[in-house]
DNA sequence: ACCACACCGTGAGGTAACCTCACCATCGAT
DNA sequence: ATCGATGGTGAGGTTACCTCACGGTGTGGT
């Protein structure tokens, strides 16, 4: 079983790191049903609540896709009364996004029951052992 | 910063893990790419590979996907030639998959490719801290 | 002042990976 | 022998991305 030159186990843990991650967006997305919210649009939703008037550009960028198909998120999220497109008073050429009283409701609900779930699933953990968690994970990414 | 009842930072773990995870999923992806592969054809490859003689239907519980859609990462997997359909002897409705000599050569490369860069982002860990992580993502998950 | 050029959002059209539904062959129990 | 359940797949749909092309707008060089 350990004859590779690297076999330390980090292959496993890179399984552990997967399926952990996989029961929390699977959790993510159930606590988000009620609100009828792709993963997706829940955060884009937070980037749009957070920054006050977000370009589709940085919405994109934020997001991680193609310009054009932020156009397609925050046309998800207008047809749904959550956030309002608008002129850039500094830029004639650019839209800007900003959260309706709804959207921001909504935000605030989804954080909330984001925030419930994360401490059930979380909570089983000690204190030290959430602690650990945090360092490591945060040197992983730098 | 300490405001909301249930605010003992767990919220932040959860999309400490996510970003985790995605640097995680992202360099996989990279590492998939000299051999045109997607990270479910691999993970397919990798069960049909281990057991022998797979049926389709516990392919398709194994990633958790339709039984519709195993029948069309098989297609894929057969079309590069790394896995055959043949009729099962007890049984003659199933398919059972089994992997190729390239198969099973391609899922060897795959898994050491896989294996180095695992060890490559995790080896910046102490010993400690991975026994620490991985015992800590198991309790997550049960 | 002009103009070439870069950049903003979006219409059009395409792709990959899923899904459900319907179907036929086969199995297992009655 | 029959009949409901099961295994794989054809047909067709959905979703979430993508690239390419385009018109409107800002900007720096001459």
């Amino acid at each position: 079983m350990t004859d590779s030159p690297a076999d330390d186990g980090t292959a496993a843990l890179g399984d552990l790191l997967m399926r952990a991650a996989r029961t929390l967006r699977r959790r993510f997305g159930a606590v988000l049903a009620p609100w009828d919210l792709s993963p997706h649009q829940a955060r884009a939703l937070r980037v749009v609540g957070s920054g006050d008037g977000v370009r589709l550009s940085e919405l994109a960028e934020a997001l991680r896709i193609a310009p054009r198909s932020a156009t397609e998120v925050a046309d998800g999220l207008q047809e749904r009364g959550l956030v309002e497109r608008a002129a850039d008073p500094t830029d004639r050429r650019a839209v800007v996004l900003t959260a309706t009283e709804a959207g921001r409701q909504v935000q605030r609900e989804v954080d909330d029951a984001r925030a419930a779930d994360a401490g059930e699933l979380f909570g089983r953990l000690s204190g030290a052992d959430r602690a650990a968690l945090a360092r490591i994970l945060r040197s992983l990414t730098d």
